[in-house]
DNA sequence: CCAAAGGTTTACTGATCGGTACATGTTGTG
DNA sequence: CACAACATGTACCGATCAGTAAACCTTTGG
């Protein structure tokens, strides 16, 4: 059981749970599209639950690495990068596997809120919300947690409406948007 | 087969999926919690799909109407209706059986853009849009799908974000961003 | 070289999935 | 009352669900 094995498993169910969803998606499936044998997945991971966790783990440092990398690539200062996570987001919604936020879709399929998958879910959308805090504050807007709330937003409803609606570019409405609302957090 | 009876399993299926999930949801279910035997529910209803599409027309009736009435009865002019239409999110989100948005829902369970579920999920949230356009016209937005598209994006937001992060009081926050909007669209 | 230890595989469990064949009412019409 | 037409319920289908027992390598320590 070395170590990088259990993280191919993680890496390999990620995808599959993306792409089809957590429910459609069977042990068996994740088996057979894994190599290993069902035995070994579940020396691996005590259920499915627990590979759900670990993949949605995964998927938090994944993307949030990514999206903070990109918005600091794409912007120097604070008001600037909250701005410029538009774009990021935009190449998000313009890859080839987008397929929505693993969260969004997670907190869907499980919605008891005490659920663990659910609390995971909620524990990387609050995350985010932190990061646009501290943008926010530095950015210098009058109430911090209010633009920043705003701008998860429009970020959160730029995903959703990339996934059903197509017709109404998203990214670059969110980013217009965003443009005004922090002006307006600047002025007051 | 008298014709209300189908309504009424569309009535109960509807709870069971809003409640539960689709994928969660098996027939053997619903034919218990309805009461009607699986032969009688596959009369209604050939296939699982066909009663989801049932459920899904069911709620997107129910949610528009009351979404379109309250709005009406909380403001008189476009501009304030548009505003106003995030008073009535706050009063759903509060509700005691607030699940998020349904069709949010469906387009994650079903991912592929060509289902027929997601495409009908997709049709609701063009339905709203269109509202949204109206209004904004009406309101006198120099761009109405422009605005009409950002105030989609934050109410789409405040629904996800009311489901995942209670702590940020998503519908008070996406009114705020929607007046600051709303005045720049209409200043332009 | 042997043997213990631990990872891997095969084959299976009972439960549940969506869906159906067939027998049993129930109802409208002569 | 008789009979056809149709709705309903019982009992079941093969497939798949999450999860497991026990045989089978394969590696490590002596």
């Amino acid at each position: 059981m070395r170590p990088n094995k259990r993280d191919e498993l993680v890496r390999k169910a990620l995808q599959v749970f993306y792409q089809d969803g957590f429910h459609a998606t069977g042990m068996d499936k994740l088996v057979v599209e894994t190599g290993v044998s069902k035995t070994s997945m579940y020396k691996h991971f005590r259920t499915k639950e627990e590979l759900i966790l670990a993949a949605l783990r995964l998927r938090d440092e994944n993307f949030r690495n990514w999206f903070l990398r990109r918005i600091e690539e794409l912007a120097d200062t604070p008001a600037d990068q909250l701005i410029a996570s538009f774009d990021a987001l935009g190449e998000w919604f313009e890859g080839d596997g987008f397929r929505g936020c693993m969260f969004i879709k997670a907190g869907a399929e499980f919605q008891d809120k005490t659920h663990p998958i659910h609390v995971q879910a909620a524990e990387h959308k609050r995350l985010l919300l932190e990061y646009f805090t501290d943008l926010a504050r530095r950015a210098g807007a009058s109430v911090p947690e209010a633009l920043a709330c705003q701008i998860l937003l429009l970020k959160e409803g730029a995903i959703v409406t990339a996934v059903l609606l197509k017709s109404c570019d998203p990214a670059r409405e969110a980013k217009a948007a965003a443009k005004v609302l922090l002006e307006a957090a600047l002025l007051n």
